[in-house]
DNA sequence: TTGTAAACGAGACGGTACGTCTCGTCTTAAT
DNA sequence: ATTAAGACGAGACGTACCGTCTCGTTTACAA
C-alpha cells in the first residue's frame, strides 16, 4: 500500500554520485553534496544507503553492468592476449578520472567488509568470469597447468599491476605490463 | 632561548597513534582523540603533521625500523624460503591488529601521494632490499632469468597475496601462499 | 456517495494525544508519534487537525466535556466560597499531570490565535459561567459592586493564581489563595 | 591559558537574536538562523546557550538592562498612578512586536524552569523593585493593608492585565485598565 | 620562541519531524 | 449489484533543523 520506491530518486542518486567522482576529489564528495545534487533528501539517501561508500559502490556496479567491458580477446596466442589486456588495464589506470575511482572504490572497500563483498558481486566477478573464458581455452591448448585454478591464474596475472599502481613502486608503463604477462603466464603454464 | 622542537611530544604522539590504532577502527580516530591521548595540544600537533595519515605513517615507519623484520631465510631452495615468506605474510594479515593497520596505511596512501612516497621509502624499500638479497643468491645459482630485475620479482610474488588480502576474493591460506609462491618462482626462472 | 469522516479515528487520535501528554514531556510529542499510536495515517491527522496544537486542544475541551467541575460551592460566604475553589485550583495545579497539561495548551494558545478562541470557547466559558452562577447569588446579596462585570471579576480572583503559576513569582500555596480571595472579594465589594 | 569567552561572538548572537525576533515569527526562528546571521558557528551557539529559548531570554535581559523603564509615577494619588501604569502596559502589549516578544518568552518559560527563574531575576524582579517603591510611599499614608505584601499586590494589580492579554477573553483596553487599578487598589487597601 | 589549553568558524554528520504525496483498500450511498 | 466519491492505512518523499562532531586556525598565557 505505501508508495514504493522511487526509481527516479535511485536513479538520481547514482548518477549524481558518479557526476561528483568525475569532479570532486572523493574524500571531499559528501552525502550532502550527493543529496543536493541529486534533488533527493538526505533521509532517503540513508534510508536506502548505509553510506557514502554503498552509494559509490552501487553506482559503479550499475555502471560496470551497462558496459560490457567483459570479454578477453582470443586470437589463441595467450602472452598476446594477456599483454593485450594488461596494456588496457594499465591505460585505463593512466586515466585520472579512472584512477580517482579506483582509489575510492578501494578505499571505501578496505574498510566495509560488507561494501568489500559487493563489489566482489558486481565487479570483480563479471571480470574474472572473461578470464574463465580465455583460460578454459587455453586450457583446451595445455597453456595452463592442471593444478592452477581461474581465480588463481587470474590474480598472479592482474596482481602485480594493481600493487604497482597502488603503490607506486614504480612507474606503470607498458612493458611492465608486457612483462608480468610474460612471467605470468610462464608461472601457470603446465610444465 | 627558543625552545627546539620537543621530542617528547614526538614520541608522545608517534606512541598515541599506534596506542589507538590497536583499540580503534581506524576511521574513527581523529586528531582531537591522538593529540588528548598524548597530552599534546591540537595546534602542536597540525604545526608537525598535515594530517592523521601523515601521523599514522610516521609512527609506523618508526615502529618499522626498530623492528628488524627485513631479512629473508636463506636455505638455498628458493621455492621454500619463499613459501615461508609468503606463509608468513598470510599469518600477519590474519591478525586482526596488523590486519587494520595495513588497511589504513592503504587508506592513507591511496588517497595522497606524498604519504605514499613516504611509506615507500620507509617501509617498502628495506623490504625489498631483504629481497633483493635473497634474489642475489638466487641469481648466483641461476635460478632467476636475466630480464627480471629484484622489483619485478617480488611484486610478482608478493602482489597475489595482498590482492587477495584486499579483495577478499578467497581465503587467504597457507595453501595460496606456497601456490603463489610456486608460480611466482617459476614465473621469474630463466629457462 | 462518499465515505464519511471516520469517528474511530478521531477518537482513537484524540486518546492518543492525551495518552502521550500523559508520558511525555509536551515538546517531544510529535504528530508522527500521535499518528502512530493511534493507528492512525499522518495523512488523516493532517487532513482533519492543523497542528499538534489543534489535537491536543481538542482533546482537552473534549475530556472537558465529560468532567462536569463546572459548579462552585455557594454556601453564601462567597468569600469562603471563592477561597475553596482557588485552593482546588492550587492543588490541581500542584499535580504534575495538570501542570504539564496546562503549560502545553498555554504554550499553544500563545502562539495560535485560533486555538485561542477555541480554549476560550470550549474550556473558558464552561468555568465563567461556573462564575457567573454563584456571582449572581452574591449580587443579591449585595457582595458584588454593581459596576462589576462577572468576566471582570473572575479575572480579578483568578489571575493572580495563574500568574504566580506561570511565572514562579514565589510559591503556590493555600495561604495564597486565601489571600487572593480576601483581596479579590474586597476589591469587588460594593463600597 | 585557554582562549578566553569571546565577546564578540556572545554579543553578535544576541544581537542577531533581537533582529530575528522583530521580523521572524517566534518558532519559525532556529538556532541555524541565529548561527548564520551572527556569523557564529552552532558549535560556539551550543556551547553558551542551552537552546534558543535560553539565547532569547539572555537578549531579552541585556536589552531590558540598558533600558531604566523601572521607575512608577508618584503623585501620591495611587489610584491614578496605577491607572497610568497599567494603561502604559496595555499599550505596549497592543504593539505587535512587544506582543511577539512576550509571547515567545511565555512560550520559553512555560517549558523551562531554568529560564524562567531567569526571567524572574533579570526581568521581572527589577519591575517588581518599582513597585515596591511605590508602594513604600503607599504605605506611609496608610493605603496599603499592612498584611499584604509588595508582590501580593503588584500581582493583584498586574496579573488581569496579562491574563486577559495571554488568554484573549475580551478586548485589552484602557477602560479594563482603570477598572483593574480601581479594584485592584480597593483589593489591597486596608480598613 | 615553543608549547598548551581552549574557543572559534565552517560545515558534514546521522537522524527526526514536518507536511505532502501517492498508493491500493475499504466504506458508504446513489444509482 | 454496481459504481464512484472519498476516507483510510501505510509509508516514501523533499525540506528544514536538530544537536554533535571533526578539523585547522586563532588567541592568550606559561615556560
Amino acid at each position: 500500500m505505501p508508495a514504493p520506491r522511487s526509481d527516479r530518486a535511485r536513479v538520481a542518486t547514482l548518477d549524481a554520485a558518479l557526476a561528483l567522482l568525475a569532479e570532486t576529489p572523493y574524500p571531499r564528495i559528501t552525502m550532502e553534496a550527493i543529496a543536493a545534487r541529486a534533488g533527493v533528501s538526505k533521509a532517503t539517501l540513508y534510508r536506502w544507503w548505509r553510506s557514502k561508500g554503498a552509494v559509490v559502490v552501487e553506482a559503479l556496479a550499475e555502471q560496470n553492468r551497462s558496459a560490457d567491458l567483459h570479454a578477453l580477446p582470443d586470437t589463441g596466442d595467450l602472452l598476446a592476449d594477456l599483454s593485450a589486456v594488461l596494456r588496457a588495464i594499465v591505460d585505463e589506470l593512466a586515466d585520472p578520472r579512472h584512477d580517482a575511482l579506483l582509489r575510492a572504490l578501494n578505499v571505501e572497500t578496505l574498510q566495509d567488509a560488507e561494501l568489500r563483498g559487493q563489489v566482489l558481486e558486481t565487479i570483480f566477478r563479471p571480470q574474472l568470469r572473461a578470464f574463465t573464458a580465455r583460460f578454459a581455452s587455453a586450457r583446451e591448448r595445455e597453456q595452463i597447468a592442471a593444478d592452477v585454478d581461474d581465480l588463481e591464474a587470474m590474480e598472479l596475472v592482474v596482481a602485480p599491476i594493481f600493487h604497482r599502481w597502488q603503490q607506486g613502486t614504480a612507474p606503470l608503463t607498458h612493458g611492465y605490463a608486457d612483462g608480468v604477462a610474460r612471467r605470468a603466464v610462464r608461472g601457470i603454464s603446465g610444465s
